[in-house]
DNA sequence: ACCTTAACGCACTAACTGGTTACTTCATGA
DNA sequence: TCATGAAGTAACCAGTTAGTGCGTTAAGGT
């Protein structure tokens, strides 16, 4: 029998993920100094005593969404299957994917954000991270390796940093876009603005990676 | 006479710069909602009372540390003077300044960090650091001209987009330092490391820009 | 129907925090 | 030398906030 019924008034598992989301919303949106455990339980619909209950405290809690955060974005990545494309289609992917990943989901980048803030002892605490994020690292060496068996990409490039700046030329962007669109004077979430974003971003990361663009 | 003598018991200019020295450290240590009045004060060897007077509440300290740190930056772009150089070197030697300024004023991203969590609401009240940024567009706009006149840079470039590019590529490594210490597994801030990145960061440049690299 | 367990909620507190009131101390110019 | 205003201080306040003690109620097995 599926132990979930349609309807519950008490629903343990029910609660818990409200609470998480509410969490998620008000941490990313008032970083973990700023956010409100009175709030988190408003915005659940829970009381304030279900989330010491379930979740122990705020900082508790706040690593708890930070681990969800990374899991969620990591199986998301994996589920791509660029194996079987060619090397440079599959890395233009990689970057639109992970682009498109930063715009749906700005939680994200706002909670990694106030990790580093907190110059990530809450991430320290995890063991459910590291094995994600290292399948990460081999998904882009493996695409990197294909390319350069194929003659497209040059070899020797470190699919380390060549990971982190292809998080940082989208990351970067759209944490910074209500400065950006102040100081540079232009729209930066308008649709026009993001489509040439990805357009250069894109650019950016294959000239670079690319034999001959 | 110069109105500065070499002691005094009493000096608000003194004073109002303890201030601000202190709040940017912790501002930039705990965000705007983790900052404490008094831990600036204290830090300040000055009374809270006096961070009333000089500057009237907590989200004005804010706003005028976060206008001194944009107007630092780009006073010390302004004096870099790469109008001289061939393209391609003013390029790599702003690129590199960037990094510097950044390894250096780690502060300076953290502020950047915070105000883009609120959304910009303080900087959009100031009316100082518009005219500073329209001088650094225009900066690396003259340079990306002059290498298209060298026949080194391919045209059709946007300025603002290199911009956020050289910014992204070297504030994100920064920022995220923590949380990617972690999930690298490498310690991003060994010396090899870090010329390991500004080296990788001034290709990634270049060969965005460059005819042939 | 009864009983145990776990979900849930009220009402509270101890500590904190931004901001203020009322006051003292010092530098300086007339 | 002394009045004046600015620099500086301690103690305080009102509102907030993370965290809790304890009682209530629903769910589900027997």
């Amino acid at each position: 029998m599926d132990p979930k019924p349609e309807k519950r008034q008490r629903d343990a598992e029910a609660t818990q993920a409200r609470i998480l989301a509410a969490a998620k919303k008000e941490f990313a949106r008032s970083g973990l100094g700023g956010a409100r455990i009175d709030e988190i339980a408003e915005r659940a619909k829970a009381n304030k005593r279900m989330i010491y209950h379930y979740f122990g405290n705020k900082e508790d809690l706040f690593r708890i969404v930070l681990e969800e955060a990374y899991l969620d974005i990591r199986a998301a990545e994996k589920k791509l299957d660029l194996e079987h494309l060619p090397a440079r289609e599959a890395m233009e992917r990689f970057v639109r994917f992970t682009w498109e990943y930063y715009l749906k989901n700005p939680e994200f980048v706002t909670l990694v954000n106030s990790e580093n803030l907190h110059r990530a002892r809450h991430l320290k605490k995890s063991e459910r991270v590291g094995p994600a994020q290292r399948q990460l690292v081999s998904m882009v060496e493996g695409i990197l390796n294909r390319g350069v068996t194929e003659g497209v990409f040059r070899p020797g490039i470190d699919p380390v940093q060549l990971n982190i700046t292809i998080a940082a030329v989208n990351y970067y962007y759209l944490t910074n876009r209500y400065t950006g669109t102040l100081l540079f004077e232009r729209d930066m979430m308008a649709k026009e603005a993001l489509d040439a974003r990805i357009a250069f971003n894109i650019d950016t990361i294959l000239r670079m990676i690319c034999i001959e663009p």
